[in-house]
DNA sequence: GTCTCCCCGATTGTGGACAATATTCTGCAT
DNA sequence: ATGCAGAATATTGTCCACAATCGGGGAGAC
């Protein structure tokens, strides 16, 4: 799976030079390579990338605006805590997000989008099916971000893959809830159904359900821990 | 009336020397000091704010992220230039996101917060009998905001401040449509209604009205222009 | 006239040097 | 041991010089 979605300063020429560090930076960032709360320092990340200092600064700057990390004046740059009730926040805005965009993908579906989806869709089934959950979350993600692309609302996507980055640590969660990835093939089929329909409405109210699951797992998980903690922050 | 909302990388320090330059350029980005495309050069910048070019240079990316300016390898930044679709794109996300928003108002919207709104709206009124329609969109941007205030959802608010600095030159269309703001006014009541009420549903309904009614506004305002351009891109 | 190629001024990209600031360490008094 | 002051180190902030690259304009061929 890969999080790299378009984003507003991103060029897509073959050889990009100015990106790259920045890329790679969101990469570990978002891949929970840092621990919450790790400081950051130009000068390791430099010499550990084969770059310039200012290339890093340049990185954090935008890196800081997404919200992946803090940039505090003279103390240099952390990697963002997200706290439970931001990462509740985020999904209920991605719940929001998606519901707009599918309303427009099932205004603009054609014949082989559909076909598409429902590949996806049986594929999950498959791998379900082998007893095989771990591909599970990349074939969702696939699932939406094809949804994305058929909706063709580049400002919604922009939006949405930022805030998929930032609950990315999180998503592992609601993933592992047991019983959860069966309800959640059959949320998935009700989507295509109505997308193929070309009912507005219906997908919108179908992506609410399946998210609103999500919405409500995450809700689930964080009481849990809440209840157990596993790891305190010093 | 401010767009300085909450923002990530933006510390409210008394003495903030970082920031400076970017929210400097921001607003004269926003306010509409430059033209759109228009090529915005490091070295002239940083003698007019008097300031480095690496703190331009900071501004750019930030700006970029943003999705104010466009930043070039080796060709610089311009300021961006959103294209009527993506304005619509824009207002599209601001209406689910304002939904979003005006139902957690309506769980927690106290007594004061509800007087307050009150006293927005009749203030709106008074300048709309004075015949003072120019003050209009400021305290349309106030009575909004305060609805975010209450509903205390910083990730739905973040996002809904840079979407608005995105479509601020589009903005003031909608404003002069005639009828218009005394329409928008009777909406602003059913709002606050329906906020007294505690009524999440109903005040996601109002909202939903209320802007479907502005998005409806900047199509109409798009497609009068469309048949008679006055400006041409080159 | 116009098309192409090349050169030059203008602008951005990058690294280093140094200043400013924060953080850690050390020694000392209690 | 503990806490504190101040030195020592580490890290960030900023400026500058120079390299890399771009855009425009002019010379020349047709």
């Amino acid at each position: 799976m890969e999080t790299s979605v378009a984003q507003p300063g991103t060029s897509e020429a073959t050889s990009e030079r100015r990106g790259d560090c920045y890329q790679q930076l969101r990469n570990e960032i978002v891949s929970g390579r840092f621990h919450p709360n790790e400081r950051l320092i130009e000068a390791d990340l430099a010499r550990r990338l084969s770059a310039g200092r200012s290339a890093i600064r340049a990185a954090f700057v935008r890196l800081d605006q997404e919200g992946l990390v803090v940039l505090e004046p003279n103390r240099g740059a952390r990697v963002r805590l997200v706290s439970d009730r931001e990462a509740l926040e985020i999904e209920e805005v991605r719940v929001v997000l998606e519901q707009l965009i599918v309303r427009h993908a099932a205004q603009r579906a054609s014949a082989v989008d559909l076909r598409d989806l429902r590949r996806s869709i049986d594929e999950m089934r498959r791998r379900l099916d082998e007893g095989n959950p771990m591909g599970y979350s990349e074939l969702n993600a696939e699932f939406h971000q094809r949804i994305w692309r058929i909706a063709d609302h580049e400002t919604a996507a922009r939006l949405l893959a930022n805030l998929k980055s930032q609950s990315l640590r999180f998503q592992y969660r609601t993933i592992l809830r047991p019983g959860r990835t069966e309800q959640s093939l059959r949320e998935h089929e009700r989507i295509l159904e109505a997308l193929a329909a070309r009912d507005p409405n219906g997908s919108e109210d179908a992506m609410r359900e399946h998210l609103s699951g999500v919405v409500e797992t995450l809700r689930w998980a964080i009481e849990a821990q809440r209840h157990q903690p596993i790891w305190l922050p010093r």
